[in-house]
DNA sequence: GCGACAG
DNA sequence: ATCTTGTCGC
């Protein structure tokens, strides 16, 4: 047997093994730096049919992922469609890098709507837009990917000084993000691509009408939550159509 | 060296 | 994000 061996005995170990040895923090750094230039910061899109909301769950032992995707009609706030996809996170989370522990079954499951023409008009991404070190968070990445309008919604702060209702670039004194409450609950709400924050922080306000989320991220996190369930049963890979009919239960 | 640190 | 026990409020 020749040093390669092959497929089947190799003890190189898995393809995400091999991921993880690839991976490393300059590269991701300089991959951050090259999308970030390409985001943009006005509106690209002028009437909004429907929304998407994307959030992700994991299975307890961290090695699967599953994303979702919530379409709402942005008129009636009415669930229309939700898909999800299934993916190994072959990265951990890093703060400044979660795009890269979060994008395989994200991108799996936005690759696959837009083929089958779900791509809604502006996706509401869980995590930050340009709130972020080298103004990519994850919002911003699936963004430019994918080059569709989403809007940065985070539950916490990444980087930057709070003053009042806005976060200000701790270098420049610059806005990066807009803070929005609802009673007790609040978020930091940052452009990620193809809107401005005026109109971010809008479309935000107009669809937070309960709980600790506005509706598409809050959405798609009960689906995520609920097809933990079946993470177990499930391979890696795998799309298909949420099939819990009950919004808020 | 010491804190801060999306999900 | 995930796990987890207890507590507060509608």
């Amino acid at each position: 047997m020749g040093s390669r061996g092959n497929i089947q005995s190799s003890n190189l170990g898995d393809v995400c093994d091999r991921i993880r040895l690839r991976f490393n923090s300059r590269k991701a750094f300089h991959a951050q730096r090259l999308l970030a230039g390409k985001v943009v910061l006005d509106n690209g899109f002028t009437t909004i049919e429907k929304i998407g909301g994307l959030d992700l769950a994991y299975s307890r032992d961290r090695s699967l992922g599953v994303a979702v995707l919530a379409l709402i009609d942005f008129q009636t706030l009415e669930l229309d469609k939700c898909y999800y996809s299934v993916a190994r996170t072959c990265i951990p989370y890093i703060p400044g890098l979660l795009a890269f522990r979060e994008m395989p079954p994200a991108s799996l499951l936005l690759s696959r709507a837009r083929k089958l023409g779900f791509m809604p008009s502006i996706i509401m991404v869980d995590g930050h837009g340009i709130a972020h070190p080298r103004k990519l968070g994850i919002a911003s990445h699936i963004g430019v990917v994918f080059d569709i309008p989403t809007i940065g919604v985070a539950k916490k702060r990444l980087v930057g000084i709070e003053q009042g209702d806005m976060v200000v670039d701790n270098e420049t004194g610059k806005v990066i993000a807009r803070i929005v409450r609802r009673g007790k609950k609040k978020v930091y709400v940052s452009i990620g691509h193809k809107v401005s924050l005026a109109t971010a922080v809008e479309i935000v306000e107009k669809t937070w009408i309960t709980g600790r989320l506005p509706l598409p991220t809050l959405v798609a996190d009960r689906y995520t939550k609920r097809l933990k369930e079946i993470l177990s049963r499930v391979e890696p890979g795998e799309f298909g159509e949420c099939r819990y009919n009950r919004l808020l239960e």
